[in-house]
DNA sequence: TATTGTTATACTCTATAACTATA
DNA sequence: TATAGTTATAGAGTATAACAATA
């Protein structure tokens, strides 16, 4: 397959080749390559204004939708391990943009509000981060943005019983 | 809107509620969880059983189907720094995976190619890679995978011209 | 015993900057 | 001067384990 004799010919064989996968073609690193440029660019956009981290800004958008939640409601909303939330939680707390009420029915866990330095931040990020999105789907029909959802939706069902699963589940 | 008088009602105005982000609707959001998960459990695969990071998969993935580049065309087609490719090659080129073979006209340069016994790992990583992309489209039609394509090709193009850019392009 | 949340610690991936060696 | 690649260092994001407080 690969040389006869002293041929020049160090090159795959035909086998091998035909089990290859090709990177650009592949679905999970296509996903992760989509993911991480538009992850990155959005940061960008409240990360510069706002000094606001990706965690951070997950807790700031499910306390902009709850208006109340415990941290462990909030890791389980936003995909987020409770030691990532925690942290996110403790940084907007010190920077008095969310506040905590304790439960007296439960004194282990507190539920955390915007105050409103933290709303007037998160109700300045929102329209930034809309309009982010709205750049980014723009040109594509409202079906063809339907029919990416309800992809993203199964494959998001799929990958949850693949394997090792890990889920990103709070432990 | 938020409160009259004494009122038990600290709620986020109507006016606010309308200005909230949904996460769960919101793609960046979701495209991010779903590429995290995707990449993890995939990650697992090839992590546990070979001790492959994703980088170095990135690296062999691209010798596979290439068979020969150097470190700067490596990062260029699998969208990594030139500081991750630089480590993953030494890692790999350290397990004796891959080999280096200096480019006598450009000395700066080395090319690479998987060893041996880097290509019988990649052949193992492959099919299990394959079988996971497979389980993972499961259930989707040809049809559909070739809509998600499409789309994930646009979106691509698009968020390379928003903003901040960022690029994940080599310096 | 189990759960909420915090902290210490570590690992992965990414990135900047400073460097080398070549060009 | 510019480029390929390495290394030191640091920053996110995520995870495990150990812990305190509470249930």
């Amino acid at each position: 397959m690969s040389s006869v004799a002293g041929k020049i010919t160090p090159d795959v064989s035909a086998r091998d080749r035909a089990a290859a996968i090709e990177l650009e073609g592949f679905l999970p690193y296509r996903l992760n390559v989509l993911a991480t440029l538009v992850s990155q660019s959005l940061a960008k956009v409240y990360g510069d204004r706002f000094g606001i981290s990706i965690p951070e800004w997950r807790v700031l958008a499910t306390l902009g939708q709850f208006r109340e939640k415990t941290a462990r409601e909030i890791g389980l909303h936003s995909h987020m391990h409770k030691t990532t939330v925690s942290r996110a939680v403790a940084a907007l707390a010190e920077r008095n943009l969310i506040a905590r009420r304790p439960n007296r029915e439960d004194m282990r866990e507190a539920f955390l509000t915007m105050t409103p330095k933290g709303q007037a931040i998160y109700l300045e990020i929102v329209p930034l981060a809309r309009a982010f999105a709205e750049q980014l789907s723009e040109g594509l029909s409202r079906d063809e943005l339907q029919v990416l959802d309800g992809l993203i939706s199964r494959l998001m069902g799929k990958v949850a019983h693949l394997e090792g699963g890990n889920g990103i589940e709070n432990t």
